[in-house]
DNA sequence: GCATCAAACAAAGA
DNA sequence: CTCTTTGTTTGATG
């Protein structure tokens, strides 16, 4: 469940090492979470050499050239190593890319993942990507104005609409926990009831989390391109039912919201 | 997604086992598929006795006495199931009721479905089949005349109206592909645009398909009210994309319409 | 008022 | 919520 923050280290992590590499050769031994048959997927990749590596809500974004694009989605729990030349892959990966200077990138998925090949010029045509709603990173994008705007008129509940990545991109429902928290929304909190403080709040807090968890690597049982750690270990309320608020002591829960899981303080969240 | 037909048989085999039972309890695990709170639902239908059930569009309507009214609507892949006495309920449902026997009926809803109860005399405002169209297997209604009426002045697309549950009740999109394959009508097509021809094409294509797939209990993937398969099992495009048209060869597409995927033979259907 | 479109909702599958 | 798909109703907008 790797999400904004995580993905965002990587991609830094990747634009590091990987820029200049020309892709020599592609194996695929889950075929399923490519976009594209084998043969086109490898026809797209192979020869091109790596540009910058960028990344927008939960997704990877490799760029090569001439004109291509590798674009990543880590679904639940994947990883990507790169692996110096004369280093060996680990034992389980769906995908992986070889570079003509012998170093290699693998990709495990631990559960549906994302390695899609998108040849030039198509890049506006990758229904996924091209969807991505706002990226709460970009400060000229993510404004207060521009947030409003998204909740204006909307009457789902408030977790609802921060899990969909077509309104705002890279947050799940690890992240989201201590998000509504600190902005002292209950998940089921409709959206036209959120007022302006509260807005202004959750705004803030968006902002100021995912940028905490970048600083700090993401989470700690997340691995990094070199299977390092991060160093968020700490939720306030996520995943700590049965322990006191850190605000008022109140016990907090786990409740069920639709098809996801939250965890709250009943007192806190309203 | 039982539709018209499989509905028209669920309701029918209801109207053989239930009339003469009486309610004894309720049980409601899902209250959001009810129209009440829960204990006005359980009060509306508790120590009353079942009538005739009948259906319209894709509605079950089952009478209660003293007057009073049990609506379903199954959504999409809901299911209902009776139970003898002494036969124990699956183990997914949302609501059950127990009747005086022993016996019992369940309602399994996969995705948005309703259970409505509705006081003696509040049928006409109950709104969701109060605006129920025309009814397609009802001969003194629907004629050739009303239906012709009914495209009269329109503008829009022909699909979304016969998918317009206020208009003509009991089309969904499962059997609304073959129905407009034999009328010869792609699913774009301006109302104001379709020829008397093609009209009367479609006015007995409504007509046969749905009788057809009544003769067969419906849909094989869909299930009785025992449990049992349907047996109707070819659509001729619906579904079929990458196959051959039956008339011409041409081979069927898979097209989006408006948010609902839409099946044609692009040669035979204009 | 009507046509059209988007949004919301109780989930499972890949 | 990783993303899609599925059907129906309701409410906003032109």
């Amino acid at each position: 469940m790797p999400e904004l923050p995580e993905i965002h280290c990587l991609a830094e992590q990747m634009n590091h090492v990987l820029p200049g590499k020309t892709i020599a050769a592609v194996s695929v031994r889950q075929p399923k979470c490519l976009n594209l048959p084998v043969p086109e997927f490898t026809r797209v990749l192979v020869k091109r050499r790596v540009g910058p590596v960028t990344s927008r809500g939960k997704w990877v974004f490799v760029s090569l050239r001439p004109e291509a694009h590798f674009l990543l989605n880590l679904g639940m729990g994947g990883e990507v190593r790169y692996h110096a030349p004369g280093e060996s892959l680990p034992e389980k990966w769906q995908v992986a890319l070889s570079f003509a200077d012998k170093s290699s990138l693998s990709l495990a998925f631990w559960w549906f993942g994302y390695a899609h090949a998108v040849p030039g010029g198509a890049l506006a045509s990758h229904h996924m990507t091209a969807s991505l709603g706002l990226d709460p990173l970009n400060d000229g994008e993510f404004t207060y104005p521009r947030f409003s705007d998204l909740l204006r008129g909307r009457k789902g509940a408030v977790k609802s609409l921060l899990l969909d990545q077509t309104k705002i991109a890279g947050i799940g429902n690890v992240y989201i926990q201590d998000i509504l928290f600190h902005a002292g929304l209950h998940p089921h909190r409709r959206i036209p009831e959120i007022t302006e403080p509260e807005r202004k709040r959750l705004f803030a807090a968006l902002r100021k989390d995912l940028r905490a968890a970048i600083r700090l690597g993401g989470l700690e049982y997340e691995r990094d391109l070199y299977g390092r750690r991060g160093r968020l270990k700490d939720f306030l309320v996520g995943y700590r039912e049965g322990s006191p608020c850190p605000t008022c002591g109140t016990t907090v829960e786990k409740i069920k919201t639709g098809s996801t899981a939250s965890y709250i303080c009943p007192h806190c969240q309203t």
